[in-house]
DNA sequence: CGTGAAACCGTCGCCCC
DNA sequence: GGGGCGACGGTTTCACG
C-alpha cells in the first residue's frame, strides 16, 4: 500500500481534509495554493494509494440518544495468535465496541464502547463480552465527561520537507 | 442547541454521512427516498444546530509518520471544579492529545495521545504531562496494534419512529 | 417536499513546464 | 513527471408551486 512517497503539498491536503472532510475541491485547491485539477488528481491517489482511508461525518452522540460511553479494559487468559484473533473478531462483530486497541502492560486490550443506555450495556457487558471465551478480566470506566474528542493525526508535529530546488 | 426533534429521515441522513461524509448530495438523496433540495436543507440544518458537529477524513497514522499511539491513564489530586478545567484546558493545549475522558472510578482521566515517535511522547510525558500541576499519578500503555477502528455511534441502536400515516 | 433553472463544481483532454 | 487552461456534464442551491 505505500510504495509512494509523500511530499508537502499531499501532507497539507491531509491536513486540511483532515480538519474538514467536505472542503470543496476548489477551496481545497486554493487553500493549498495549486489549481483544481491537480489537486482532485492527488486526492484520488490518496484514496486509492490507502493514505486517506474514509471520510466520516462527526455527529452528536448525545442529541441522537447514545447517552453511555465506557472504556473497557480486558485481560485476556491466552495471548496465542488464534485467540487473539478471536477476540478481535468478536470485537469487530460488536457494533457497540467502535474501538479495539491491543496494549502493551497488563491489561490486554482497551475497548471503547457507545450505546443508548446502561441496561444495553449492562446486558452486553454480562451476556456477550463476559461471555466470550478466553475472556478473563474485565473492568469497565463510565466517561462522565468528554473534554476533548479530535479524531486524527497532530500535523503539527509533520516536519516540512526541504524544498527541492 | 437541541431544539429540534429528530425523525427518522434525519437519523438516516446522519447514518449515511458517518459512514461517507463524502457522499453527493444526490446519493444521499436518493438513498434517504427524497430529492435532493429538501435533502440539503435537512443536512444544513442538522449541521447548523451541532448534530453534525464536523466532517473528517480519516488518514493512516503510520503511513504519516505517526508510529506511536498511547493510553494514558491520569488521577488527579484534587478533582474540584477549577482544577478539572485547568488540567482540561492543558489538554486541550496539546496536539499530541487527541482524546481527552473524564472518567468513574479510580483513573480520573483517560488520554489517547498520538506522536510521530517514541522520544517525542517521553518528552511530553516527563517534561509536559507529569509535570502539570494537580496531577497525582500516570500511567502509560503503548497500543500494539488497532484492532477496530470505528468512529460514531451505533445506528444498529437506533429505534425506528413509527409511521405517522 | 418536489420541480425547474442558474451558478458552481468535479472531471477530462490537452498543452505547457 | 506534475501543474495549468478550457470545456462538458453533474451537482449544488436558489425561487416557486
Amino acid at each position: 500500500m505505500t510504495g509512494h512517497r509523500l511530499d508537502n503539498i499531499d501532507r497539507k491536503i491531509m491536513a486540511e481534509l483532515q480538519a474538514d472532510g467536505r472542503m470543496t475541491n476548489v477551496e481545497l485547491a486554493s487553500r493549498i495554493g495549486i489549481s483544481a485539477p491537480p489537486c482532485l488528481r492527488r486526492v484520488r491517489a490518496l484514496e486509492e494509494a490507502g493514505f486517506i482511508k474514509n471520510y466520516h461525518a462527526f455527529v452528536d452522540a448525545k442529541s441522537l440518544g447514545f447517552d453511555v460511553q465506557v472504556f473497557v479494559m480486558v485481560g485476556l487468559i491466552t495471548q496465542a495468535e488464534p485467540e487473539l484473533t478471536t477476540f478481535v473478531e468478536k470485537c469487530q462483530s460488536w457494533p457497540l465496541v467502535r474501538e479495539c486497541h491491543m496494549l502493551n502492560g497488563e491489561i490486554d486490550f482497551i475497548l471503547k464502547c457507545v450505546a443508548p443506555d446502561l441496561s444495553t450495556f449492562q446486558t452486553f457487558l454480562t451476556a456477550e463480552l463476559t461471555a466470550a471465551p478466553n475472556v478473563a478480566s474485565v473492568k469497565t470506566s463510565l466517561v462522565i465527561r468528554v473534554a476533548k474528542d479530535t479524531p486524527g493525526v497532530p500535523f503539527e508535529y509533520v516536519k516540512e520537507l526541504p524544498e527541492s530546488g
